[in-house]
DNA sequence: ATTGCAATCCGAAACGTTTTGGATTACAAT
DNA sequence: ATTGTAATCCAAAACGTTTCGGATTGCAAT
């Protein structure tokens, strides 16, 4: 049985509530008690039950994350990244991180009601932001704490960290045209995600601005998948002018796209430029190494957290919404266009 | 305020307790009253408050995952596989998942200790075993309830998932020495993992066997990322007489293994063959694809879970201990030693 | 001697739920 | 009429902690 407060409160022949102002260091309690108390206390192997304290003070001390999934498996190195910033920010702040997996739909939503309305978590960390976002409408409309990682689509007075993707596009096409590419197709990202809107906009605004066209044959939508990288590419290939440069929305899918060019025998970075988006740790060892736009993940991950324990515990946010520049990381896989 | 268990009982008129009983679907309550209750119950949007229960129940209806990361970052496709392996069957099971990431050492066992004597969860996942695991030991002491994916030195009477990593280094063995490959090279996983003794073991063991030695210096150790592989390969790349086949520990690690290769101008496949571990979805777009030993992690987060629920429920397991056997999965990075 | 005040302590309530150990009623069997 | 039994219901305790609102003491200031 493990030992309580009320067996620390026999043993030195005290009240509970000395024991337990004592260990919560109060201060009318004098420190030779205190003292006593906390030896004893440590003496008897004595740990809080946290379920009690929780109870009691009707906080859970622990901040939810619910990873959105398409299908049983997911495996975006994306999502350790981020698992990482936030977790270990949570764990040196005294939180613990409740994490699950469900896939985007009603059962979604029924998550979040669950941690919401049973008390299971402080506050709600919101990742992949949809355009419309029922979670952040939900959230919302219940006053409860919650930060997102990335924008929506109407009123943005919700805290946020986001990176601007339209910048990132932009530099992605700047980098391309000024390679000699004019012909450039793109594998885009489901239409509702909302940073699938941002890239989008950046690199179409961008070629225009440079006179070229990013004509709608040639944007093609993936998955996130490296997978679907694969099979998009593959079909931009087989286009009748397929083209000479593919933007892939992200990394994973930049990585399918540069396999299916090598199958077809196509050298990478001067037969044909391929780019991601992430700079995951695979970007830089790659074959070819990938030229791709750098998003901080874990750093983020870290930001999203430290703002959500400060929402948590009440205490004003000097930044309550975070636009990061991004960098464009020119490595192999893009290079000059030769006309042949 | 949120709506309770005594708000309804006002409303209908009964007491608490048959309220609760209600609720719960206890048989001393006539179905016309558990229709009542359930109705109003609903109307009122009641939803019970965990922390009470929990409180009461003394369980928490929670499953602690730690996972073991070396430095800040870790994006490692395995856990990211893993997590969601354990979190869906979790999540099925109405169990919620509590992660932490902290990095092997004192830390790590006193994060283990606030779980387990702070009551903060009913069962823990214990990966990436060790051969001497003391998180293991400390579990076993207190008798708390754990599944292990992975085993450890001495006596293994706990429950666990593995696979047997032995075995598949042998079909990796045969397979090298089949295409005609005599001077074989390794990259390891560090000493302690108790993985990198089985695999090390099945490796060595069945080049003897054929007649081919595994000489001490082109046994070389990676820390299972992309970036050591590179390292690694690059070092025995530059030996006297460099090696004409390299077998990595794991999946990451041959990817970088193959970029040094590449960089170095030999063709992975034939110039040079590399072989992997895991079958990461990676290993299928990699170019070339990866030959590699399958590792179902995700099914393996499935069966751990499933089992510690098991555990925690205090059911009986028909099945203790699994242990797996992996299939060779042949691609094109593994190809015919010619001699020139 | 009384008052005021600081220092130190504590009893009891409270948090929302489940569970224990009956109580009550109705009705059939004796 | 009594007993037995099944069907319903419920008051009160319990879980371990924090917190509210004093209570007590000692001592300095009046």
């Amino acid at each position: 049985m493990a030992v309580t407060i009320k067996d620390i409160a026999k043993r030195v022949g005290l009240s509970v509530t000395t024991v337990s102002r004592a260990l919560n260091d109060f201060d009318d309690v004098s420190v030779e008690t205190k003292e006593l108390i906390r030896r004893t206390a440590a003496e008897m192997g004595y740990v809080p039950n946290s379920l009690a304290q929780r109870f009691q003070k009707r906080k859970t001390d622990t901040i939810g994350l619910i990873l959105p999934t398409f299908g049983p498996r997911f495996s975006d190195p994306f999502f350790s990244e981020l698992l990482a910033g936030v977790g270990n920010i949570a764990a040196n702040q005294g939180y613990d991180l409740l994490v699950s997996t469900r896939a985007p739909g009603d059962e979604e939503l029924i998550a979040y009601r669950q941690m919401v309305q049973g008390h299971r978590v402080d506050g709600l960390v919101v990742v992949r932001t949809r355009r419309q976002d029922e979670r952040i409408e939900y959230l919302r409309s219940v006053g409860f704490p919650f930060v997102a990682f990335g924008r929506t689509e109407g009123e943005l007075d919700f805290p946020y960290v986001d990176e601007d993707g339209t910048s990132g596009m932009r530099s992605v096409a700047d980098h391309l045209v000024d390679l000699g590419h004019r012909r450039i197709a793109c594998i885009a990202s489901p239409a509702e995600l909302m940073f699938s809107q941002y890239r989008l906009d950046g690199l179409r605004s961008r070629l225009q601005e440079r006179n070229v066209t990013l004509d709608q044959s040639s944007i093609r939508v993936g998955d996130l998948t490296q997978r679907s990288g694969y099979e998009q590419a593959m079909q931009l290939l087989d286009l009748p002018s397929p083209p000479t440069a593919i933007v892939a929305f992200n990394d994973l899918m930049a990585f399918g796209a540069m396999s299916a060019a090598q199958n077809r025998g196509l050298i990478v970075g001067s037969d044909i430029s391929i780019t991601g988006f992430d700079n995951t740790p695979m970007a830089d060892h790659s074959h070819p190494p990938l030229t791709t736009v750098d998003q901080p993940i874990y750093q983020i991950g870290n930001m999203v957290c430290e703002m959500l324990v400060k929402c948590v515990k009440d205490e004003t946010l000097e930044e309550k919404q975070v636009l990061l520049q991004p960098e464009l990381n020119i490595r192999a896989s893009s290079g000059k266009f030769i006309n042949q």
